[in-house]
DNA sequence: ATAAATTTTTAGACAAAACTAAAAATAATA
DNA sequence: TATTATTTTTAGTTTTGTCTAAAAATTTAT
Protein backbone atom coordinates (compact mmCIF):
# COMPACT_ATOMS: atom_id res chain seq x y z
CA UNK A 1 0.00 0.00 0.00
CA UNK A 2 1.21 3.42 -0.43
CA UNK A 3 1.01 6.01 1.51
CA UNK A 4 -1.97 7.92 -0.54
CA UNK A 5 -3.82 4.88 0.04
CA UNK A 6 -3.14 3.80 3.75
CA UNK A 7 -4.59 7.79 4.31
CA UNK A 8 -7.80 6.85 2.35
CA UNK A 9 -8.03 3.24 3.85
CA UNK A 10 -7.32 5.17 7.45
CA UNK A 11 -10.00 8.22 6.61
CA UNK A 12 -12.19 5.83 5.38
CA UNK A 13 -12.28 3.91 8.47
CA UNK A 14 -12.78 6.72 10.71
CA UNK A 15 -15.72 7.65 8.83
CA UNK A 16 -17.13 4.46 9.29
CA UNK A 17 -17.65 4.38 12.57
CA UNK A 18 -20.05 7.07 12.44
CA UNK A 19 -21.49 6.07 9.53
CA UNK A 20 -21.20 2.37 9.36
CA UNK A 21 -23.84 1.75 6.04
CA UNK A 22 -21.71 3.78 3.92
CA UNK A 23 -18.99 6.62 3.90
CA UNK A 24 -19.80 9.64 0.91
CA UNK A 25 -17.12 10.62 -1.26
CA UNK A 26 -17.62 13.87 -0.07
CA UNK A 27 -17.15 13.30 2.72
CA UNK A 28 -13.78 11.65 2.11
CA UNK A 29 -12.57 14.49 0.45
CA UNK A 30 -13.26 16.82 2.87
CA UNK A 31 -11.48 14.64 5.51
CA UNK A 32 -7.65 14.28 3.34
CA UNK A 33 -8.32 17.85 1.94
CA UNK A 34 -8.91 16.97 -1.90
CA UNK A 35 -11.32 16.84 -4.95
CA UNK A 36 -14.45 14.11 -4.90
CA UNK A 37 -13.51 13.56 -8.14
CA UNK A 38 -9.45 12.52 -6.71
CA UNK A 39 -11.66 10.09 -4.38
CA UNK A 40 -13.50 8.69 -6.79
CA UNK A 41 -10.37 7.92 -8.55
CA UNK A 42 -8.90 6.39 -5.81
CA UNK A 43 -11.75 4.18 -4.49
CA UNK A 44 -11.47 2.36 -7.88
CA UNK A 45 -8.08 1.68 -6.95
CA UNK A 46 -9.03 0.63 -3.41
CA UNK A 47 -11.54 -1.48 -4.89
CA UNK A 48 -9.70 -3.26 -7.09
CA UNK A 49 -7.18 -4.33 -4.32
CA UNK A 50 -10.37 -5.36 -2.66
CA UNK A 51 -9.67 -3.34 0.24
CA UNK A 52 -13.45 -1.74 0.31
CA UNK A 53 -16.63 -2.09 -1.89
CA UNK A 54 -17.74 0.60 -3.86
CA UNK A 55 -20.42 1.00 -5.93
CA UNK A 56 -20.97 4.02 -8.01
CA UNK A 57 -22.83 6.55 -6.17
CA UNK A 58 -23.36 4.17 -3.40
CA UNK A 59 -20.86 4.77 -1.13
CA UNK A 60 -17.87 2.93 0.65
CA UNK A 61 -17.25 0.23 3.17
CA UNK A 62 -14.26 -1.31 4.09
CA UNK A 63 -13.91 -5.03 3.38
CA UNK A 64 -12.30 -7.56 6.01
CA UNK A 65 -9.36 -7.11 4.42
CA UNK A 66 -9.63 -3.10 4.40
CA UNK A 67 -10.60 -2.80 8.08
CA UNK A 68 -7.72 -4.83 9.15
CA UNK A 69 -5.05 -2.64 7.40
CA UNK A 70 -6.94 0.53 8.88
CA UNK A 71 -6.71 -0.93 12.68
CA UNK A 72 -3.10 -1.40 11.92
CA UNK A 73 -2.47 2.19 10.62
CA UNK A 74 -4.78 3.33 13.40
CA UNK A 75 -2.15 0.90 15.86
CA UNK A 76 1.20 2.62 14.83
CA UNK A 77 -0.52 6.10 14.69
CA UNK A 78 -1.56 6.07 18.67
CA UNK A 79 1.87 3.97 19.14
CA UNK A 80 4.07 6.41 18.04
CA UNK A 81 1.66 8.97 19.86
CA UNK A 82 2.87 7.39 23.34
CA UNK A 83 5.98 7.64 22.56
CA UNK A 84 6.08 11.22 21.53
CA UNK A 85 4.13 11.88 24.71
CA UNK A 86 5.81 9.35 27.30
CA UNK A 87 9.39 8.88 25.97
CA UNK A 88 10.02 12.48 24.16
CA UNK A 89 8.24 14.89 26.43
CA UNK A 90 5.93 16.39 23.62
CA UNK A 91 3.00 17.70 24.88
CA UNK A 92 -0.52 16.42 24.05
CA UNK A 93 -1.17 18.25 21.35
CA UNK A 94 1.94 18.20 19.48
CA UNK A 95 2.08 14.41 18.58
CA UNK A 96 -0.83 14.61 15.98
CA UNK A 97 0.96 15.72 12.90
CA UNK A 98 4.29 13.53 13.39
CA UNK A 99 2.78 11.08 13.93
CA UNK A 100 0.36 11.48 10.68
CA UNK A 101 3.90 10.42 8.98
CA UNK A 102 5.24 8.00 11.34
CA UNK A 103 2.22 5.59 11.08
CA UNK A 104 3.21 4.76 7.22
CA UNK A 105 6.45 3.34 8.28
CA UNK A 106 6.23 0.13 7.33
CA UNK A 107 7.95 -2.77 9.66
CA UNK A 108 5.57 -4.92 11.54
CA UNK A 109 8.65 -5.70 13.74
CA UNK A 110 9.12 -2.37 14.51
CA UNK A 111 5.80 -1.43 15.47
CA UNK A 112 5.62 -4.74 18.03
CA UNK A 113 9.06 -4.29 19.79
CA UNK A 114 7.87 -0.27 20.03
CA UNK A 115 4.68 -1.65 21.84
CA UNK A 116 6.82 -4.00 23.99
CA UNK A 117 8.93 -0.63 24.63
CA UNK A 118 6.09 0.99 26.03
CA UNK A 119 4.73 -1.74 27.85
CA UNK A 120 1.57 -2.22 25.77
CA UNK A 121 -0.53 0.41 26.79
CA UNK A 122 -4.39 0.62 25.79
CA UNK A 123 -4.42 3.87 25.17
CA UNK A 124 -2.86 6.64 23.47
CA UNK A 125 -2.31 10.80 25.07
CA UNK A 126 -5.84 11.29 23.85
CA UNK A 127 -7.13 8.28 25.54
CA UNK A 128 -8.36 6.82 22.50
CA UNK A 129 -7.89 2.96 22.54
CA UNK A 130 -4.65 0.97 20.43
CA UNK A 131 -5.31 -1.97 19.07
CA UNK A 132 -3.24 -4.91 19.60
CA UNK A 133 -1.40 -6.79 17.16
CA UNK A 134 -4.15 -9.06 16.34
CA UNK A 135 -6.17 -5.82 15.70
CA UNK A 136 -8.22 -5.95 19.09
CA UNK A 137 -9.77 -3.23 20.66
CA UNK A 138 -10.32 -2.59 24.31
CA UNK A 139 -13.99 -1.31 24.16
CA UNK A 140 -14.34 1.27 27.02
CA UNK A 141 -17.65 2.67 28.45
CA UNK A 142 -16.76 6.27 28.51
CA UNK A 143 -19.80 8.89 27.80
CA UNK A 144 -19.39 13.07 27.33
CA UNK A 145 -19.00 14.74 29.77
CA UNK A 146 -22.45 16.93 28.71
CA UNK A 147 -24.20 13.54 29.15
CA UNK A 148 -22.84 12.88 32.85
CA UNK A 149 -25.17 12.54 35.76
CA UNK A 150 -25.17 15.52 38.37
CA UNK A 151 -23.10 15.13 42.05
CA UNK A 152 -21.66 11.59 40.30
CA UNK A 153 -17.96 11.20 40.32
CA UNK A 154 -16.09 10.88 36.59
CA UNK A 155 -12.82 10.08 35.69
CA UNK A 156 -11.46 12.19 32.57
CA UNK A 157 -10.66 9.27 30.45
CA UNK A 158 -10.61 10.67 27.01
CA UNK A 159 -11.37 13.66 24.16
CA UNK A 160 -13.28 13.81 21.21
CA UNK A 161 -11.80 16.73 19.37
CA UNK A 162 -8.25 16.85 20.08
CA UNK A 163 -7.41 20.04 17.79
CA UNK A 164 -4.46 21.75 19.68
CA UNK A 165 -6.93 24.54 21.02
CA UNK A 166 -9.22 22.77 22.75
CA UNK A 167 -5.82 20.32 24.43
CA UNK A 168 -3.75 23.72 25.05
CA UNK A 169 -7.35 24.61 26.63
CA UNK A 170 -7.45 21.96 28.60
CA UNK A 171 -4.23 22.38 29.91
CA UNK A 172 -4.70 25.70 31.21
CA UNK A 173 -7.35 24.66 33.10
CA UNK A 174 -5.38 21.67 34.60
CA UNK A 175 -7.75 19.24 33.14
CA UNK A 176 -6.02 16.36 32.52
CA UNK A 177 -6.21 12.46 31.51
CA UNK A 178 -7.11 10.72 35.06
CA UNK A 179 -8.23 13.98 36.39
CA UNK A 180 -11.82 13.68 38.96
CA UNK A 181 -14.49 15.56 38.12
CA UNK A 182 -18.09 16.00 39.48
CA UNK A 183 -20.59 17.89 37.93
CA UNK A 184 -22.47 20.22 40.78
CA UNK A 185 -24.62 22.38 38.38
CA UNK A 186 -25.97 22.59 35.03
CA UNK A 187 -27.32 25.65 33.91
CA UNK A 188 -31.06 24.92 31.88
CA UNK A 189 -30.58 27.73 29.56
CA UNK A 190 -27.53 27.36 27.57
CA UNK A 191 -26.17 24.03 29.41
CA UNK A 192 -23.15 25.69 31.19
CA UNK A 193 -21.83 23.51 33.63
CA UNK A 194 -20.35 23.88 37.23
CA UNK A 195 -17.88 21.48 37.91
CA UNK A 196 -15.44 20.14 40.70
CA UNK A 197 -12.05 18.92 39.35
CA UNK A 198 -9.44 17.50 41.94
CA UNK A 199 -11.09 19.93 44.02
CA UNK A 200 -11.09 23.32 42.30
CA UNK A 201 -14.56 24.33 40.98
CA UNK A 202 -14.77 25.57 37.66
CA UNK A 203 -17.63 26.81 34.54
CA UNK A 204 -17.31 24.57 31.56
CA UNK A 205 -19.44 25.35 28.06
CA UNK A 206 -21.98 23.03 26.47
CA UNK A 207 -18.82 23.11 23.53
CA UNK A 208 -16.22 22.00 26.11
CA UNK A 209 -18.70 19.49 27.69
CA UNK A 210 -19.07 18.33 24.34
CA UNK A 211 -15.59 17.51 23.97
CA UNK A 212 -14.32 15.33 27.01
CA UNK A 213 -15.15 11.83 27.76
CA UNK A 214 -15.20 10.24 31.68
CA UNK A 215 -16.44 7.44 32.72
CA UNK B 1 12.07 18.08 -0.76
CA UNK B 2 10.30 14.66 -1.85
CA UNK B 3 11.68 11.26 -0.42
CA UNK B 4 13.12 10.94 -3.71
CA UNK B 5 15.30 13.97 -3.61
CA UNK B 6 16.44 13.11 -0.02
CA UNK B 7 17.67 9.98 -1.46
CA UNK B 8 19.38 11.37 -4.69
CA UNK B 9 21.09 14.08 -2.00
CA UNK B 10 22.28 11.46 0.42
CA UNK B 11 23.83 9.12 -1.92
CA UNK B 12 25.70 11.79 -3.62
CA UNK B 13 26.66 13.16 -0.25
CA UNK B 14 28.40 9.52 0.41
CA UNK B 15 29.80 9.18 -3.13
CA UNK B 16 31.40 12.70 -2.58
CA UNK B 17 33.19 11.51 0.34
CA UNK B 18 35.30 9.22 -2.05
CA UNK B 19 34.89 11.23 -5.09
CA UNK B 20 35.27 15.04 -4.25
CA UNK B 21 35.57 16.06 -7.63
CA UNK B 22 32.61 15.12 -8.83
CA UNK B 23 29.75 11.74 -8.06
CA UNK B 24 28.96 10.06 -12.16
CA UNK B 25 25.67 9.31 -12.90
CA UNK B 26 26.47 6.26 -13.55
CA UNK B 27 27.74 6.00 -9.65
CA UNK B 28 24.53 7.24 -8.46
CA UNK B 29 22.26 4.97 -10.61
CA UNK B 30 23.95 2.17 -9.17
CA UNK B 31 23.52 3.26 -5.41
CA UNK B 32 20.02 3.95 -5.80
CA UNK B 33 19.22 0.54 -7.96
CA UNK B 34 18.08 2.83 -11.00
CA UNK B 35 18.60 3.86 -14.67
CA UNK B 36 21.31 6.55 -15.62
CA UNK B 37 18.51 8.47 -17.27
CA UNK B 38 16.57 8.77 -14.23
CA UNK B 39 19.73 10.25 -12.44
CA UNK B 40 20.10 12.61 -15.37
CA UNK B 41 16.53 13.82 -15.02
CA UNK B 42 17.02 14.45 -11.16
CA UNK B 43 20.43 16.05 -11.29
CA UNK B 44 18.51 18.72 -13.12
CA UNK B 45 15.67 19.39 -11.01
CA UNK B 46 18.42 19.08 -7.79
CA UNK B 47 20.18 21.39 -9.83
CA UNK B 48 17.34 23.98 -10.29
CA UNK B 49 16.36 23.66 -6.71
CA UNK B 50 20.01 24.77 -6.01
CA UNK B 51 20.81 21.53 -3.82
CA UNK B 52 23.53 20.24 -6.78
CA UNK B 53 26.35 21.72 -8.97
CA UNK B 54 25.81 20.11 -12.15
CA UNK B 55 26.73 20.38 -15.51
CA UNK B 56 26.26 17.67 -18.57
CA UNK B 57 28.25 15.05 -18.94
CA UNK B 58 31.06 16.58 -16.08
CA UNK B 59 29.43 14.87 -12.80
CA UNK B 60 27.92 16.50 -9.96
CA UNK B 61 28.61 18.02 -6.80
CA UNK B 62 26.53 19.09 -3.84
CA UNK B 63 26.14 22.86 -3.22
CA UNK B 64 26.66 23.85 0.22
CA UNK B 65 22.96 24.13 0.74
CA UNK B 66 23.08 20.19 -0.47
CA UNK B 67 25.99 19.15 1.92
CA UNK B 68 23.76 20.80 4.94
CA UNK B 69 20.66 18.80 3.65
CA UNK B 70 22.50 15.28 3.32
CA UNK B 71 24.31 15.95 6.71
CA UNK B 72 20.60 16.11 8.49
CA UNK B 73 19.08 13.22 6.41
CA UNK B 74 22.28 11.38 7.86
CA UNK B 75 22.21 12.64 11.29
CA UNK B 76 18.34 11.47 11.07
CA UNK B 77 19.58 7.96 10.07
CA UNK B 78 21.86 7.44 12.57
CA UNK B 79 19.94 8.33 15.55
CA UNK B 80 17.09 6.15 14.29
CA UNK B 81 19.45 3.45 14.50
CA UNK B 82 20.77 4.14 17.65
CA UNK B 83 17.50 4.60 19.15
CA UNK B 84 16.37 1.02 17.12
CA UNK B 85 19.41 -1.21 18.63
CA UNK B 86 19.61 0.78 21.98
CA UNK B 87 15.70 1.13 23.16
CA UNK B 88 14.25 -1.40 21.07
CA UNK B 89 16.75 -4.21 21.37
CA UNK B 90 17.11 -4.89 17.56
CA UNK B 91 20.18 -6.12 16.08
CA UNK B 92 22.80 -3.98 14.23
CA UNK B 93 22.12 -5.55 11.44
CA UNK B 94 18.12 -5.13 11.48
CA UNK B 95 17.94 -1.17 11.58
CA UNK B 96 19.67 0.09 8.45
CA UNK B 97 16.54 -0.39 6.33
CA UNK B 98 14.16 0.62 8.54
CA UNK B 99 15.99 3.77 9.62
CA UNK B 100 15.64 4.50 5.52
CA UNK B 101 12.69 4.98 5.83
CA UNK B 102 12.22 7.14 9.34
CA UNK B 103 15.15 9.15 8.11
CA UNK B 104 12.56 10.71 5.89
CA UNK B 105 10.20 12.18 9.04
CA UNK B 106 10.28 15.68 8.90
CA UNK B 107 10.42 17.49 11.95
CA UNK B 108 13.28 18.76 13.21
CA UNK B 109 11.62 18.87 17.23
CA UNK B 110 11.24 15.21 16.40
CA UNK B 111 14.91 14.68 15.64
CA UNK B 112 16.47 16.65 18.39
CA UNK B 113 14.07 15.10 21.06
CA UNK B 114 15.26 11.64 20.23
CA UNK B 115 19.12 13.16 20.22
CA UNK B 116 18.33 14.04 23.85
CA UNK B 117 16.49 10.66 24.63
CA UNK B 118 19.67 8.86 23.62
CA UNK B 119 21.74 11.11 25.32
CA UNK B 120 23.52 12.68 22.15
CA UNK B 121 25.07 9.72 20.83
CA UNK B 122 28.18 10.90 18.84
CA UNK B 123 28.51 7.62 16.98
CA UNK B 124 25.55 5.24 15.67
CA UNK B 125 25.73 1.22 15.76
CA UNK B 126 28.07 0.47 12.79
CA UNK B 127 30.49 3.46 14.65
CA UNK B 128 29.54 6.02 11.94
CA UNK B 129 29.04 9.52 13.61
CA UNK B 130 26.58 11.32 13.73
CA UNK B 131 26.23 14.72 13.18
CA UNK B 132 24.75 17.24 15.65
CA UNK B 133 22.00 19.95 15.19
CA UNK B 134 24.72 22.21 13.45
CA UNK B 135 25.58 19.04 11.02
CA UNK B 136 29.08 19.23 12.80
CA UNK B 137 31.01 15.55 12.82
CA UNK B 138 33.25 14.65 15.23
CA UNK B 139 36.44 13.39 13.49
CA UNK B 140 38.20 10.12 14.87
CA UNK B 141 41.40 8.14 13.66
CA UNK B 142 40.17 5.22 12.80
CA UNK B 143 41.95 2.47 10.81
CA UNK B 144 41.07 -0.44 8.97
CA UNK B 145 42.44 -3.98 11.07
CA UNK B 146 44.39 -4.64 7.75
CA UNK B 147 46.30 -1.43 8.53
CA UNK B 148 46.97 -1.99 12.07
CA UNK B 149 50.62 -2.22 13.19
CA UNK B 150 51.90 -5.85 14.67
CA UNK B 151 51.46 -6.35 18.64
CA UNK B 152 49.76 -3.26 19.25
CA UNK B 153 45.96 -2.79 20.87
CA UNK B 154 43.30 -1.31 19.10
CA UNK B 155 39.80 -1.43 20.17
CA UNK B 156 37.10 -1.81 17.03
CA UNK B 157 35.07 1.32 16.42
CA UNK B 158 33.22 0.21 13.03
CA UNK B 159 32.60 -1.47 10.20
CA UNK B 160 33.24 -0.53 6.32
CA UNK B 161 30.59 -2.67 4.81
CA UNK B 162 27.92 -3.06 7.31
CA UNK B 163 25.91 -5.36 5.31
CA UNK B 164 24.11 -8.01 7.40
CA UNK B 165 26.33 -10.90 6.41
CA UNK B 166 29.43 -9.37 7.56
CA UNK B 167 27.79 -8.34 10.50
CA UNK B 168 26.44 -11.38 11.99
CA UNK B 169 29.86 -12.71 10.66
CA UNK B 170 31.25 -10.29 13.43
CA UNK B 171 28.87 -11.62 15.58
CA UNK B 172 29.33 -15.23 15.65
CA UNK B 173 33.23 -14.43 15.70
CA UNK B 174 31.63 -12.34 19.15
CA UNK B 175 33.69 -8.92 17.83
CA UNK B 176 31.59 -5.79 18.59
CA UNK B 177 32.39 -2.57 18.75
CA UNK B 178 34.81 -1.68 21.94
CA UNK B 179 36.37 -5.26 21.52
CA UNK B 180 40.33 -5.00 22.30
CA UNK B 181 42.23 -6.19 19.16
CA UNK B 182 45.69 -6.91 18.65
CA UNK B 183 47.34 -8.37 15.53
CA UNK B 184 49.56 -11.12 16.25
CA UNK B 185 51.13 -12.51 12.80
CA UNK B 186 50.10 -11.39 8.76
CA UNK B 187 50.18 -14.11 6.45
CA UNK B 188 52.74 -12.34 4.14
CA UNK B 189 51.05 -14.81 1.16
CA UNK B 190 47.51 -13.59 1.40
CA UNK B 191 47.45 -11.17 4.29
CA UNK B 192 45.72 -13.10 6.51
CA UNK B 193 45.64 -12.23 10.23
CA UNK B 194 46.27 -14.01 13.16
CA UNK B 195 44.48 -12.02 16.43
CA UNK B 196 43.76 -11.75 19.72
CA UNK B 197 40.62 -10.34 20.51
CA UNK B 198 39.32 -10.10 24.67
CA UNK B 199 41.94 -12.78 25.09
CA UNK B 200 40.67 -15.03 22.47
CA UNK B 201 42.87 -16.02 19.70
CA UNK B 202 41.48 -15.64 16.09
CA UNK B 203 42.31 -16.09 12.09
CA UNK B 204 40.49 -13.45 10.25
CA UNK B 205 41.19 -13.01 6.35
CA UNK B 206 42.15 -9.93 4.63
CA UNK B 207 38.65 -9.29 3.23
CA UNK B 208 37.56 -9.13 7.09
CA UNK B 209 40.51 -6.65 8.07
CA UNK B 210 39.54 -4.54 5.35
CA UNK B 211 36.10 -3.72 6.84
CA UNK B 212 36.57 -3.55 10.18
CA UNK B 213 37.85 0.00 11.06
CA UNK B 214 39.85 -0.19 15.06
CA UNK B 215 41.65 2.66 17.15
C1' DA C 1 -44.16 14.65 -10.25
C1' DT C 2 -41.27 18.05 -12.00
C1' DA C 3 -37.74 21.22 -11.32
C1' DA C 4 -33.75 22.69 -8.79
C1' DA C 5 -29.88 21.73 -5.98
C1' DT C 6 -26.43 18.71 -4.59
C1' DT C 7 -23.42 14.91 -5.00
C1' DT C 8 -20.75 11.97 -7.66
C1' DT C 9 -18.53 10.45 -11.68
C1' DT C 10 -16.19 11.04 -16.20
C1' DA C 11 -13.02 13.22 -19.40
C1' DG C 12 -8.97 15.33 -20.12
C1' DA C 13 -4.72 17.45 -18.30
C1' DC C 14 -0.58 17.84 -15.38
C1' DA C 15 3.57 16.98 -12.35
C1' DA C 16 6.67 13.60 -10.24
C1' DA C 17 9.45 9.81 -10.83
C1' DA C 18 10.39 6.05 -13.08
C1' DC C 19 11.32 3.31 -17.64
C1' DT C 20 13.25 1.95 -22.75
C1' DA C 21 15.52 3.00 -26.85
C1' DA C 22 18.34 5.85 -29.34
C1' DA C 23 21.51 9.76 -29.88
C1' DA C 24 25.44 12.40 -28.31
C1' DA C 25 29.57 13.09 -25.73
C1' DT C 26 33.56 11.36 -23.56
C1' DA C 27 37.12 7.91 -22.64
C1' DA C 28 39.90 4.02 -23.99
C1' DT C 29 42.45 1.50 -27.40
C1' DA C 30 44.66 0.13 -31.55
C1' DT D 1 44.80 9.78 -34.80
C1' DA D 2 41.01 7.01 -35.94
C1' DT D 3 38.14 3.58 -34.16
C1' DT D 4 35.73 1.38 -30.60
C1' DA D 5 33.67 1.16 -26.13
C1' DT D 6 31.58 3.37 -22.32
C1' DT D 7 29.05 6.89 -20.17
C1' DT D 8 25.63 10.23 -20.23
C1' DT D 9 21.85 12.64 -22.08
C1' DT D 10 17.56 13.14 -24.84
C1' DA D 11 13.06 11.72 -26.52
C1' DG D 12 9.11 9.50 -25.79
C1' DT D 13 6.19 6.44 -22.46
C1' DT D 14 4.13 4.84 -18.15
C1' DT D 15 2.19 4.98 -13.42
C1' DT D 16 0.50 7.42 -9.43
C1' DG D 17 -2.05 10.88 -7.60
C1' DT D 18 -3.78 15.08 -8.24
C1' DC D 19 -6.60 18.85 -10.60
C1' DT D 20 -10.64 21.47 -13.42
C1' DA D 21 -14.66 21.44 -16.06
C1' DA D 22 -18.51 19.18 -17.51
C1' DA D 23 -21.82 15.35 -17.50
C1' DA D 24 -24.67 12.13 -15.00
C1' DA D 25 -27.04 10.45 -11.01
C1' DT D 26 -29.24 11.28 -6.77
C1' DT D 27 -31.56 14.04 -3.38
C1' DT D 28 -34.36 17.92 -1.99
C1' DA D 29 -37.79 21.28 -2.69
C1' DT D 30 -41.72 23.19 -5.06
MN1 LIG E 1 -3.57 11.56 16.26
MN1 LIG F 1 -4.45 10.37 19.36
MN1 LIG G 1 22.32 2.59 7.97
MN1 LIG H 1 24.68 2.91 10.45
Amino acid sequence: MTISEENYIKVIYHLSLVSPKGVNTNAIAGMLDTKASSVTDMLKKLSDKELVSYQKYQGVTLTESGFQSAKMIVRKHRLWEVFLVEKLNFAWDEVHEIAEELEHIKSEALINKLDEFLEFPDFDPHGDPIPNANGEIKKVNKLLLSEAALNTEYKCVGVKDSSSDFLKYLDKQKIALGSKIKVKEKESFDDTLLVEIDSRELTLSNKIANNLYVK
